[in-house]
DNA sequence: CTCCAGGTTCCGG
DNA sequence: CCGGAACATGGA
């Protein structure tokens, strides 16, 4: 396979490609294998470049989001220590531009559950559902369409791991399918048009839309608020407060992180998820089920 | 075995 | 508006 190159200063394309926001990037030799919509990709990086099979590189370069001012980004943060220490850990992670079905499917497979298990749904349904692709010797698969999606059974859903979830996909890819939700039509509404919209579909509700709006409609000002977020949130911007409601977090998240509170939210979000573990384990006479306590 | 995971929805104060 | 409970499955 044939590689082109791409500029890429300030990107970390492992930290990216590995951060949960997708789902089904393999590493394979220094790179990654994966799909974008239905291209098939395969990515490296060395250095401020990335090496990238030829017919993907355009829409690599939109998929990395290489246009994203990070400087300008990083400036825009709140300068408290809790942000700045995830923003060093994370420097270089970019927001993907991901196609809308694929990040709103992604997410409503996404609840209660953990990263692994999320890809692993990921694929299960890309090999069983997805157009196959290949490149050079390899074979990917692309996200299934929505109209794939829609006309199955819940039960195929199920055998697919999806547990309760099997329904909610089954209705929204329904609702995709008919043009009763259009995800077009969204690009072009406000923000919080677009979520109310996305919040119609089952399974759908603030903080998936949020993923959504972020990971697949270039909204960089959604903040979503997972059990990772509301902790850190809690813990190290609401210390010594024995009650915060979740309609405060919203309020406050949305106003405090700002036009790009997106990007704050997902190295907190990283930051928080990789090292979080470490401190428990390493507290002082750590008991099991109790590392909130400081 | 127990706990918990990038939640949503419905139900009773 | 708020807290609780049900909902499936598999890693740690």
């Amino acid at each position: 396979v044939e590689l082109v190159v791409l500029p890429a200063v300030s990107l970390d394309l492992k930290l990216t490609l590995g951060s949960g926001q997708a789902f089904h990037w393999v590493a394979q030799g220094e790179g990654w294998l994966g799909a974008i919509g239905n291209t098939p990709v395969y990515m490296e990086q060395r250095g401020a470049e990335v090496f990238v099979n030829q017919e993907a590189a355009a829409a690599s370069g939109r998929y990395l989001a290489l246009d994203h001012p990070l400087e300008e980004i990083y400036a825009s943060f709140p300068k408290d220590p809790t942000l700045q220490e995830a923003a060093v850990f994370c420097a270089g992670m970019r927001i993907l531009r991901q196609p809308a079905w694929e990040a709103v499917a992604t997410f409503i497979t996404s609840s209660m559950k953990q990263v692994a298990h999320i890809a692993q749904i990921s694929h299960t349904l890309r090999r069983r559902y997805g157009r196959r692709l290949s490149l050079g010797e390899h074979t990917l698969f692309a996200y299934p369409e929505a109209e794939a999606l829609a006309a199955l059974e819940e039960g195929d859903l199920r055998a697919c791991a999806l547990g309760y979830r099997a329904k909610n996909l089954l209705g929204a890819a329904k609702m995709v399918a008919s043009g009763e939700v259009d995800l077009t039509e969204l690009a072009g509404m406000a923000d919080e048009d677009a979520q109310k919209e996305l919040c119609r579909l089952p399974g759908v509700g603030e903080k998936v839309a949020n993923c959504a709006l972020l990971f697949g409609f270039e909204r960089l000002r959604s903040f979503p608020v997972d059990v990772w977020i509301e902790r850190v949130i809690r813990e190290k911007y609401f210390p010594r407060r024995k009650t915060v409601t979740a309609a405060q977090i919203r309020t406050f998240c949305a106003e405090y992180f700002g036009p790009y509170g997106g990007y704050a939210q997902q190295y907190l979000f990283h930051h928080a998820r990789i090292t979080w573990n470490s401190r428990r384990s390493t507290a002082a006479g750590s008991k099991r089920g109790s590392a909130k306590s400081s």
